[in-house]
DNA sequence: AGGGTGTTTCGGCGGGTGCCGAAACGTCCG
DNA sequence: CGGACGTTTCGGCACCCGCCGAAACACCCT
């Protein structure tokens, strides 16, 4: 019965640790990272288990409030619970190991080329594309390292004429630096990473490859992103 | 064997959750999150298991790269890998339901107070005088919560009025905010956070109780806290 | 209504995990 | 040297947890 118990501890850091402590369970949230809601069906079949095992898992992580549902019909839709989740989940991957050993079929490598090209990580752009924007903006004086990321007047201007709206209001940082798991590398998260990818999808620049969370530079992006950014050409689609 | 793994999937998360998801090792965490050293025994009698079993939890912990261990003749210390892990457990701890059911005996009820009145937390101040400095900070105008928190201009000057040395040329954020377990609101972290707190020992205006991580205001704190930052009286202890 | 499909429930199985106490092992100190 | 003390190893036990397939259920569509 486990009477014993009587610590002054604070919360309960286990009951929100042992949804994620299961390799099938960090699969479906390292999938449901890219923001999208997934059907059950769908994260099943990602991971490699049966659709029953599947339900099993996802009232593990939606009871741990990790992940929100959303019936629909004969579906049953999640996606991670916030940007809090998004975030917990950074830092965890933040101290674990590389993982992801080097892909087996040629399939499997050309879907991993396209996703640590450029893909959604919750709310914001990953991979090589979006540290290679980081990195020019960092150059050009748009974001400031110096002691945690800072967002500077001359960003906030190339922002305005970009005609990106910068959220205000919100108790969300306007800039805060993610870990790129296939770079190694920080790229833009916060409310401007979260708005910078907004418009490029909006705008074109970049699409959804198929259902994937991968996407792929249009050639409108091509042109808008080196001449606002001056992104190296072997990251653009060839002209 | 489980052979049929093939994820596309990045790092290995669950390997990081896996030591966090037990209530034991958990309650070991929570307590190094004062930022201090603790013993395999101190640990095991804190959580109230055997000491055997704690060994088991501590190696795995440190081979999770949670903990970070160090061995002085008989002694097992172990503390927090770094500010990361920190700041994982800070994230953990926000998702995590509120725990801590009202202690029985007294003298619980008196180190639990204790606790909630003032303590580090990692390397910065937490608890009910934690919260009511940043409150206070905030009002006065040196902490802006606009759109994620800043330190203002004048917040910066009064940092060097009082002679706390803000640390440059790091990366880590100048302010962080850290939700404080016991208030349920934010309090001041970061390393203006961790900065302060020390300024606070080494002025002695604050001071370990006994080798609790509870801390307590010295006679000299309350007036430098009431000068300097005009907390309310029911904070600070009676003249 | 009825077939197809997505999801859930239920047993049952195998393996992993947390717990303990006893005994062994190191280190410190008198 | 020898006792005290902190830590570790080892069995052994109980229980929890993740997995599956089959069957039931719920919903959509024709």
């Amino acid at each position: 019965m486990d009477t014993r118990r009587a610590p002054v501890a604070g919360p309960d850091l286990a009951s929100v640790a042992r949804p994620l402590a299961d390799r099938t369970r960090a699969s479906f949230c390292m999938a449901l990272l890219d923001g999208r809601a997934w059907t059950a069906t769908e994260l099943a079949r990602h991971a490699g288990v049966a659709a029953s095992t599947a339900t099993e898992h996802l009232n593990a992580l939606v009871g741990g409030n990790l992940l929100a549902e959303e019936r629909q019909g004969r579906h049953r839709y999640v996606r991670l619970a916030g940007p809090h989740v998004a975030e917990l989940i950074e830092g965890l991957a933040a101290v674990a190991p590389a993982g992801a050993p080097p892909p087996r079929s040629l399939s499997a490598a050309g879907r991993r080329r396209a996703l640590a090209h450029a893909r959604t990580c919750y709310d914001h752009l990953a991979g090589a594309v979006a540290v290679a924007i980081t990195d020019t903006m960092t150059e050009r004086g748009l974001l400031d390292w110096g002691r945690g990321l800072r967002l500077t007047g001359d960003g906030e201007a190339w922002l305005g004429r970009l005609g990106v709206a910068v959220p205000a209001g919100t108790r969300r940082p306007l800039v805060r630096s993610c870990l790129d798991w296939t770079e190694r590398r920080p790229h833009l998260a916060g409310a401007v990473g979260a708005a910078l990818c907004r418009h490029a999808l909006d705008s074109g620049w970049i699409a959804r490859v198929g259902t994937t969370r991968a996407v792929a530079v249009t050639a409108a992006g091509r042109d808008a992103l080196r001449e606002q950014l001056g992104l190296p050409e072997d990251l653009l689609p060839p002209r």
